[in-house]
DNA sequence: AGACTTTTAAATGTCTGACAAATGAAAATT
DNA sequence: AATTTTCATTTGTCAGACATTTAAAAGTCT
């Protein structure tokens, strides 16, 4: 592992560099052990805070995790699905509110990865998520329900019907999508009329998982885009009205 | 901004915590300029070292910048699709090779989002998507085409067709699904025959799409689905069998 | 006055050396 | 044999120094 001296980044982000490489090509494998931060130091020829930060740098985003004492050290760490969701949430909830992404184009993006669940969810759906989803709708029935647990349990019915789909890729995919969503959707405020509406769609979505029909999930899930894209539209209105009075 | 000295983790990680707390909740906007490391240190009562520490971990996501000189310092970034795209790639393409994801699992995922993205894609597409999906086929046709060629002629194939979705939200999930997969369809060899096959589904998307026909897209996207884990697991069985002689 | 050069202050990047704290292995003790 | 103590190793933190970069400010010349 040796680094470039013509480089013109820092040298804390070079090493950190060649060690992520050497993680993603293989050379190092998961739970080895990285040589001591003074023997990288050595090896490339820096001191050992320099060092430091480029552990830190990996560590910032689960490619080692550290360990003090003897025997200690720092280790390639087997990321989980479960760090790379949360890591995911972060980049996407930030992407969404710095960037001026539409809600639209969101609200799109966050359906259409629901739908392509569907085929999969008909197919390996079980007793569990089915009554996870009848659960939610129950609660979302209630009728003195916040928002805020109107929006949790929403979350919570979305996630059944992704997790059905039995597939990890997927589920780390579409997870980080709903929950960076999340903020956007909470600016709509639900009023009875619109829970009703949502509630009968998630109802049909329920039902059409429990036969087993794709195609009618998909077809609920388009609608209730299509009526979230609305309500939003209409929040957005009334803002601007009340903006220019 | 205050850190809990009662934390067991470690007070670099806490200070970045606090950081990127204060930037994903709006505290801290965009482009602003973050006290110096020395104010920070002070700030947070911590040396110099560790704040710096901090700061490497929150440039590892991308959430700052910084730059030297006076009047430089430690900026928000404005995350860009391009930077969360590239993390996504190094995090999934690991997430994959850490976790033994088979080939079907990953497979399914992938084009079921590659299929979410078909409804959008007819509507959208131009004349630009269309020609390059077709400079593509025309390529594939090539008979001396190599593995590598053919491979990256592919990505940039079904790269058109999530572009002339025109979502960037959809276009960043999918390109960092589709490029961390790349190393899995790498193990496959594609024989002449099996490359004239995908070739044809190839064709049936690219008319499809001019015909906007999002139903045939998908369709088609199934069974490019379907060949390729039977391609894969042809390749499995080989291999199972050359070990056992 | 305006264009150019020099100075300067502020900030990050890097290095050195030190000590604290954790930790597991090895040695000593019971 | 079980328990306790010692000890070496390693990360975490701190303090202080110097190098390098950078843009503003001051100075200089036309």
């Amino acid at each position: 592992m040796k680094i470039d001296p013509n480089d013109a980044a820092d040298l804390s982000a070079q090493i950190a560099e060649a060690i992520r490489d050497a993680i993603i090509n293989g050379q190092l494998i998961v739970d080895e052990r990285l040589p001591s931060e003074a023997e990288l130091a050595e090896q490339f020829d820096v001191s050992r805070s320099t060092v430091r930060e480029a552990l830190k740098r990996l560590a910032a985003q689960s490619l080692i995790r550290t360990q003090r004492g003897a025997f200690g050290g720092a280790f390639v760490n087997r990321i989980s699905f479960e760090e790379a969701h949360g890591q995911q949430i972060t980049t996407s909830t930030l992407l969404l509110s710095m960037n001026a992404v539409s809600f639209d184009v969101a609200c799109d993006a966050r359906f259409a990865m629901e739908r392509a669940c569907a085929p999969f969810a008909a197919e390996h759906r079980n007793a569990d998520h089915l009554a996870t989803m009848r659960a939610e709708i129950h609660r979302q029935s209630q009728p003195g329900l916040s928002d805020e647990s109107w929006c949790a349990s929403d979350v919570a019915f979305h996630r059944a019907l992704v997790d059905a789909a039995d597939n990890p890729v997927l589920s780390y995919q579409l997870a980080g999508a709903v929950e960076a969503m999340q903020p956007l959707m909470n600016m709509i405020t639900f009023t009875a009329r619109s829970r009703e509406r949502i509630i009968a769609l998630h109802s049909n979505i329920a039902d059409a998982l429990d036969a087993q029909d794709s195609a009618s999930i998909e077809l609920s899930l388009t609608e209730l885009s299509n009526y979230t894209k609305t309500l939003a539209d209409n929040v957005i209105a009334a803002k601007q009205k009340s903006n220019q009075k």
